[in-house]
DNA sequence: CTGCGGGTAGTCTCTGCTGCACCATGGCCG
DNA sequence: CGGCCATGGTGCAGCAGAGACTACCCGCAG
């Protein structure tokens, strides 16, 4: 594995790694609680179309990784369940320009604020000087994540897009 | 939705929202770069073995919530791919006892180190305080996370299996 | 023997992804 | 202007994974 961490990289990874576990499962508790039987690269669809409304197949295919066909297909799904409007572009029409519904704005509202509630909930029963030592590592740790990841990275490619 | 939430816990959560999908992100590279092509419940359905080794099919149904045909189905997937035995039960000829194969094993050790590592890269790149505060941060919130769930609380279920 | 509980197997449905053939539009060049 | 190809999307199989329901087999216990 890598060779060179620093004094206590791995150590503290080791610590969190549990932790963030727990993190991880109240995090998306809210997903299914806020929106269930919504599948994975539907909610990444959204995301991506939410990030960049108005974008095509094309881009959405490259954004979630999967060819042209796939990404008709999935989205055939969305706008079958109301959640995004298929719109013939208006500079090229072969294109087809992808956008929210309010339906799916309220969604992704509601999966936000469901998520912020149930991590709030946890957050009152923890003492303040944690808080703010929870607030302040995460901060620190995805500005960095940011970092190292935005720039040049061809291989590593850690952070693909946060969700 | 929930009103009366302490002074600032519902504020932290919006800040730690966007932190902690960067974690989730990092975290998550992880599983794709270690154990690619492992559908989500196949690996939920490793982590359940490994936790209670020689569990039956139906208990493995139930912690995955699904019905026993599916859950037996999964398995199939499963011992094709050389990843659980499926031992008949000693004491009732009727039940299967399941158990992680060395293989299995070995994926999950894999997953937990490239976890580990890709967390450490990141932890070796941020100040000794940020870490320090961010294990901190994240060991509390584990503690209150489990310490609300785990007891009784019917409706809640905030935590299920952390992954 | 009968009933019940544990598992398997057949069949369905749905989602996600792919490859390939096909249609439409749009820009280019002769 | 009229082909021609590149580009953007769709339609039509086809495959795998997942989940469900049903029917069924087997072993155990009364």
């Amino acid at each position: 594995m890598a060779e060179h961490h620093g004094p206590d990289g791995p150590q503290h990874a080791a610590a969190v790694d549990d932790a963030a576990a727990t993190l991880l499962a109240v995090w998306d508790s809210a997903r299914e609680q806020a929106v269930p039987r919504l599948s994975g690269p539907q909610l990444s669809a959204l995301l991506v179309v939410e990030r960049a409304e108005g974008i095509n197949l094309r881009g959405l295919a490259a954004e979630l990784r999967m060819i042209l066909s796939s990404a008709s297909r999935l989205c055939d799904r969305l706008v079958a369940s109301g959640l995004v409007d298929r719109e013939p572009g208006r500079a090229d029409r072969r294109e087809i320009a992808l956008y929210l519904t309010p339906s799916s704005r309220a969604l992704l509202d509601n999966l936000r604020s469901t998520r912020r509630e149930v991590l709030g909930e946890v957050f009152d029963r923890m003492s303040p000087a944690g808080r703010a030592a929870l607030v302040r590592g995460l901060n620190e740790f995805q500005q960095v994540a940011m970092d190292t990841s935005a720039p040049g990275q061809p291989a590593g490619g850690v952070v693909e897009d946060a969700l």
